[in-house]
DNA sequence: TGACGCTTTCACTATTTTCTGAAAGTTCGA
DNA sequence: TCGAACTTTCAGAAAATAGTGAAAGCGTCA
C-alpha cells in the first residue's frame, strides 16, 4: 500500500471516530454516525461485511444502523447486478444532507412538541385566576413560536441550494 | 383547593411530563427538561425543596440540574432578602429562550464539528489519488457548510425579536 | 425439494447515563 | 467558635441505551 493510501486510511479513520463522538453529543447513536461518516467518505458502495470489518462491529449492529440510515434518507441501498447482497451508498451532497436531516428532525422533534403545546394551551384556555391565565399565555406563546419554527423548517428544507445561499448571503451581509 | 387550581395543577403536570419526554428525544436529560418546564410555568421562583417535591426527585439530582440550567442561561438564581437559601426562576420570554439555546447548541455542537472538519480537510489537502482528492473535497464542502451554519447561528442568536419576525415573514411570505 | 447466501430479528450482555442519599463543605449569626 | 441552614460533591445503585451473536426467515437456483 502506498504512503498516500495509508495516510488516507488514517484520515478517514480519524474522521469516522470523531464524527461518531460528535454524533453522540447530537443525540445520535455512535455507530450510526460512524457508518454515515464512513459511507460519506467512500466512493463506491459498501456491503454489510465491509462496514462490519472497517468499524469492528457485529452484523446485527451494522445491519440495524444501516437500515436506520436508510430510513433517515441519508443512505441508499444499491443493488449490483449479478450480486445478491445489498450495498450501501451515502448521499454526498452537503445541502441535500442538510435538508434531509432538517426534515427528519422537524418530524421527530418539532412536530411532537407542537402537539404537546397545543394540547396544554387548549386545556388552559378558559382559566380565570392570574396563575391560570399566565400558564395559558405561556403555552400559547410557546405554541406560536414552535409553530413558526415548524414553518421555517419546512421552507428551508424545501429550498434549492442556490436560493438558500442567496437568502443567507442577504442575512449575513 | 378550587376546581380551577386543581385543573391548573394537572395541566402543569401534563406539560412537565411531556416536555421531559421531548427533552429526552432532543438529547437533553429528562430531569433538566422537567425542571425547566416546571419553572417556566411557575410565576414565583422555587427553591430546591419545592422542585424536589414537585418532581419527586432527590436533592442531588435537583441541585445538579438546576445548576446545569443556570449554566445554560435558561434559569436565574434569585436571592430573597431575609432568606438564606437560593430560589430559581426561569426565563419566560420565548425568543430569549430560543436565542440562548441556539447560542449554547452552537457552542456545543457546531463549533466542535468545525474543528474536526477543518483538521480532516487540512490533513488531506495535498492528496493526489482520486480517492484522496475526493475525500479532501468532501471534507472541504462539509467544513464550508458547517462554517456557514455557524455564522447563521451567530446572526440569528444576536437578533432582536422584532427583526427576526420581519426576516421570517419575508422568508415565509 | 433443499441447501446456499444473505437479511432480519431478538434475547441476552455490556456500556453509558442518570439518580440517589449521605457525607462533606460553606456561610453566617449568636 | 459553634452550630444551624443550606449547598455541593460523589460513590455506588438503578435505569436506559447500545451492541452481540446466534437462530430464524427468505428467496433463488440446482
Amino acid at each position: 500500500m502506498s504512503d498516500e493510501a495509508k495516510r488516507l486510511e488514517e484520515a478517514r479513520e480519524q474522521f469516522v471516530a470523531q464524527w461518531g463522538a460528535l454524533g453522540t453529543q447530537w443525540g445520535i447513536n455512535r455507530t450510526m454516525a460512524q457508518i454515515h461518516a464512513l459511507l460519506m467518505t467512500t466512493a463506491q458502495p459498501l456491503g454489510t461485511d465491509d462496514v462490519m470489518e472497517k468499524l469492528q462491529i457485529s452484523r446485527g449492529n451494522a445491519h440495524t444502523n444501516l437500515k436506520e440510515l436508510v430510513a433517515w434518507g441519508l443512505v441508499r441501498v444499491v443493488v449490483k447486478k449479478g450480486e445478491r447482497r445489498e450495498f450501501f451508498e451515502a448521499e454526498k451532497d452537503v445541502w441535500q444532507i442538510f435538508t434531509t436531516v432538517a426534515r427528519e428532525r422537524k418530524r421527530r422533534e418539532i412536530d411532537p412538541a407542537l402537539g404537546v403545546l397545543h394540547q396544554c394551551a387548549e386545556d388552559s384556555r378558559d382559566m380565570q385566576t392570574p396563575e391560570g391565565k399566565q400558564f395559558h399565555e405561556q403555552m400559547r406563546q410557546l405554541e406560536e413560536f414552535v409553530g413558526f419554527a415548524s414553518k421555517v423548517a419546512d421552507r428551508v428544507a424545501g429550498m434549492k441550494h442556490g436560493f438558500a445561499i442567496q437568502l443567507a448571503a442577504k442575512m449575513l451581509g
